[in-house]
DNA sequence: ATGTTTATGATTGTATACAATGTTGTTTGT
DNA sequence: ACAAACAACATTGTATACAATCATAAACAT
């Protein structure tokens, strides 16, 4: 198994929440998993955190990155200013093709929602956005947008609701309607409203597992 | 040495176009540079990698990357498109302080310029690019523009002219005027203008090593 | 001579051994 | 009983050995 293929493997086992933030990812242990050695693993989780999917805490490993608050508004805030600027650029190429394309792609949506396969649908409405992304003629910027469609994986695994998921994913095909009417402001609108509300319904008040404040947390107030 | 260091000390050649697009990065050649093992050297080069910095062909080793006229357009086209928009955050806390911070800078350039240091004016110019993204107070989105800064050093390596290197940076003094009256409108259209002129003035007709049209090059047509 | 095959050298890819580090649990002394 | 020191374990960090691969050059046959 190239490590190409161990790479993607992880990475879909963690925005999938197969892996929520905090795992631990011992190399030896993957190493064994996979069958080749902790080499090859260092490699993928290298890359890994390179790409802020996980993180590497010297002579401690790797474990799955749990975003910070800030993190988490600074990736949905990059979303809210690129995701909109892209739709211009894609519309110029806009087709029959990619409408069809992108509905049966919702039409997988509602499926994975009806049946309940949260992993699916995380993935679907990441692949989503993208998807779109790489219709633009500009690979630079899709790479990038691809890397905050899944870093935002984690960040609703972190900061979701418990319904978040289904919920976020609003209705996508509003937007194909759009797109198939060459509506560039209104999608541009639509693309930015999305994203504000995914943001929104975050609860970016909940503190995160690095930085718990334990002397608060256990602080004997008569309660109990 | 830690990796960290060497890495740095690696990029810092590559940018300043001590090694310019095309050298080869053979590791142990590096690895006795720097008298750590192969191992380390795997590792930054692998960094540099998925920075697009350096490119690794498999069984063939990393060479400087150098940046295809698409991929040139794409960087540039991304920045034309995010550095004006990151303005008007950068304004909402400039102060003083950046001002003379930033107005420094630009007098070392011009020394730079003076003495025909030719690295230290690239170094200086990319960093006051990314350094102004550094002030938004969106580190994702600084960390991306920090990285198309360095892939600009590459474009500007392969296509620049001659003296494209000077002429390029304008004066950014400019721009710091428009900034410390606040005027968020003309410092966009600056960024822009300024970012655009960089882009008309690179010679992106000419083709890279990788596709070059032989038939056309040696088409006999009586000259000679 | 030209084209194919074979050998050689240089370089990367992978696995593994050992050192260094951090954590946990136990012992020891007060 | 408590705190500090120590020992044992688990895990990562680094170097190195060997295998696999590619490019170049030489040898051979046509």
């Amino acid at each position: 198994m190239s490590d190409e293929i161990i790479y993607k493997k992880i990475l879909k086992s963690i925005v999938e929440h197969q892996l929520p933030p905090g795992s631990r990812l011992p190399e030896d242990k993957l190493s064994e998993a996979f069958g080749k050695s902790r080499t090859s693993i260092r490699k993928v989780l290298q890359r890994l955190a390179l790409e802020r999917i996980v993180s590497i805490v010297p002579n401690k490993g790797a474990q799955v990155n749990s975003p910070s608050v800030q993190e988490a508004q600074e990736i949905l805030d990059s979303r809210i200013m690129l995701e909109p600027l892209l739709i211009p650029e894609i519309l110029k190429s806009w087709s029959k093709r990619d409408s069809k394309h992108f509905r049966d792609m919702v039409i997988e949506e509602k499926e994975a929602e009806k049946n309940e396969d949260q992993a699916a649908l995380i993935q679907l409405t990441a692949q989503f956005h993208y998807a779109l992304a790489e219709l633009s003629d500009n690979s630079v910027m899709a790479e990038f947008i691809k890397q905050l469609c899944y870093r935002s994986s984690l960040i609703i695994a972190v900061f979701g609701s418990r319904h978040s998921v289904s919920c976020d994913c609003g209705d996508h095909m509003e937007l194909i309607d759009l797109l198939d009417k060459q509506d560039s402001v209104n999608a541009q609108q639509w693309m930015e409203h999305h994203l504000q509300h995914i943001k929104s319904s975050l609860q970016l008040g909940i503190s995160d597992g690095e930085q718990i404040n334990f002397q608060q947390l256990f602080a004997d107030t008569e309660s109990r």
